[in-house]
DNA sequence: CTTGCTTTCAAACAAGCGTTTGAATAGATT
DNA sequence: AATCTATTCAAACGCTTGTTTGAAAGCAAG
């Protein structure tokens, strides 16, 4: 029973510190202890902290690969449910407590201070994503539009989300805690949602009138937030 | 000559190091290396690490506040271009690069994962920034609007400026590092009051064709991205 | 029971860390 | 010149780090 248990116990404790005190800070003692496991368990089953915190990320990346899926729409969705899916998709990523939460803290440090691991992560989590949601826009934007405009309003985007996760400590402070508690997924979707469907003509602004709305220019209703 | 001199190159060679390597990462040995002084020199002008970390926060601090400061605006000045002015310059305090560039560098480190200096950081840093915000989107935003919705706004907006600092290695590394170099802060100044000024109905959004722009509901003429 | 293999454990290792010390040095004051 | 004070320095302190070791423990097969 103890067989390689204490493998997956050292592993999952070093995603748990990893995550919550970064690489340099985790000590191996402090993991081994939060695993209840000897302190040369990780030279045993991993060879290095190198190598152990570069398991951990892979690990990670892999639980969370099929976590929260992108939602696959029928053909003739407007386009922007589609990019409304994607911010809802892509919170839900970021933000939703499931049951590790450490695997999200873990990547998204690698993310903020890169050290080896994060090519990979890049790679194989954030590309697959940059590229649905370029597909998404290429099909709002103009024709006109470059292919780094288009960028631009995706880091627009993106920037958005990840804002919530990465400022959580100051923007909470500011905005004060009680009412920050109370910004759920569905409610940071809906200001998102509307904020970048606006910017790009699918949405009525936020400051104009009910009455004056102009719609989008390809076929579809500008929705605002409804989903 | 030497008088305090070694304080002053202690205290900008901590702030070099403790930028780039992190609180826990820089070690004393290293940062009076690079000043040329010797190990002692901590104890002996600042007391400890964590003092002469903090040292080296509140210099970063005090000599960016005066660098770039906000412009003052002549009574009448459209809110739109406030805002954009703004957007210019909370990226130039964010991106363009002056003389000891470690200023900026510690005080995003500083937001990015928190100690005990943040809370300075924020308050006499970033509120500031945040009420001035707080008190242009107030004048552009309709009556009815809730203060809660206000911050929401507010945090679309500065979210997209943090993220060209933030998420560099990552977005350069998507978008393709030579088109990455291109964007400069004017370009991303246009960019985001365009998309911002565009979400809050300020703007013409980008999808939207030339003929069909619908003013703001202030008095001003919703002007597009020009300065 | 003995053998062989895998896994655990306490102990120690060298290296690096932040910190302290006490003497050496320099400069100004008397 | 002598005294005092401020500053520098090499050396060491105690501690924690990652890593290694060799013995002990468990366990299946012969």
């Amino acid at each position: 029973m103890d067989n390689d248990d204490t493998r997956k116990r050292v592993l999952e404790a070093a995603g748990r510190v990893f995550a919550d005190r970064g690489y340099e800070s985790a000590t191996i003692r402090g993991i081994c202890d939060l695993a209840g496991a000897n302190i040369a368990a990780v030279n045993y089953y991993f060879k290095d902290k190198k190598s152990l915190y570069l398991a951990a990320c892979l690990e990670a990346q892999c639980a969370r690969e099929g976590a929260v899926p992108m939602p696959e729409w029928a053909p003739g969705t407007p386009a922007a449910e589609h990019l409304r899916d994607f911010i809802h998709t892509f919170l839900r990523r970021l933000l939703e407590d499931e049951r590790p939460a450490w695997h999200r803290q873990l990547m998204l440090r690698e993310l903020a201070t890169p050290t080896e691991a994060s090519g990979q992560v890049v790679e194989d989590y954030i590309r697959p994503m940059a590229m649905v949601l370029k597909g998404i826009l290429t099909e709002m934007l103009p024709a006109g539009v470059t292919e780094d405009e288009a960028f631009l309003v995706g880091f627009s985007i993106v920037a958005q989300c990840l804002f919530y996760h990465l400022h959580e400590p100051i923007s909470s402070r500011l905005m004060g805690e009680e009412a920050y508690r109370q910004l759920t997924v569905d409610r940071l979707t809906d200001h998102i949602a509307r904020f970048s469907l606006a910017a790009i003509g699918y949405a009525r602004p936020l400051s104009k009138p009910a009455g004056e709305m102009v719609s989008g220019n390809t076929g579809d209703r500008g929705a605002a937030t409804t989903h």
